[in-house]
DNA sequence: GCCAACGTTGGC
DNA sequence: GCCAACGTTGGC
């Protein structure tokens, strides 16, 4: 049974269409400073599982892209780097405190922007639209994955 | 740049 | 273990 994920990320940071040029269209999802998103990899994602790849902090929040789950979670290399802006002096190599998997990309898609998704009334159990919700990693059910799936693929507006 | 909603920290 | 202060997220 496949279980789906909404995953935000910032485009600054790998853009769906930055994800597109990458040589294995693989992105290591580092950076997650949040325990309850850092469970959500380490204790129940499983590789193939589906993503809807999210981007945040920008002019046209939205999904732009799907992708799936390509490794187990593992260290996050980016805690040990004291250069890094993710570094996390509380975390050594022998305890590591957060980790990541990797995303690859299956396709991209027309954006399907947030207030659609607000506006959508198959997608208002969705956790993202909750209100003050933050979390980058979130489950999603089948029914919306399929709903989205749906939006994705109607005539547009 | 604002600000609401959360999460984390640290004193007690 | 409580909770006030502070920091962060992220849409607008």
């Amino acid at each position: 049974m496949p279980q789906y994920w909404l995953m935000k990320i910032e485009p600054a940071e790998c853009s769906i269409d930055e994800l597109a040029r990458r040589p294995a269209q693989t992105v290591p999802w580092t950076g997650v400073r949040n325990y309850q998103a850092r469970n959500f990899m380490r204790d129940a994602m499983q590789v193939g599982d589906g993503v809807l790849y999210y981007h945040s902090s920008c002019p046209e929040p939205g999904v732009a892209g799907l992708a799936e789950v390509a490794s187990t979670a593992y260290p996050d290399a980016t805690q040990f780097d004291l250069g890094s802006p993710w570094f996390d002096p509380k975390s050594s190599p022998e305890q590591p405190r957060w980790l990541n998997v990797d995303v690859r990309l299956q396709r991209r898609t027309r954006l399907l922007p947030l207030a659609r998704m607000r506006s959508e009334p198959a997608l208002q159990s969705m956790v993202l639209l909750r209100p003050g919700s933050r979390l980058s990693i979130t489950p999603v059910t089948p029914q919306e994955w399929q709903a989205v799936l749906a939006l994705l693929d109607a005539p547009a507006a």
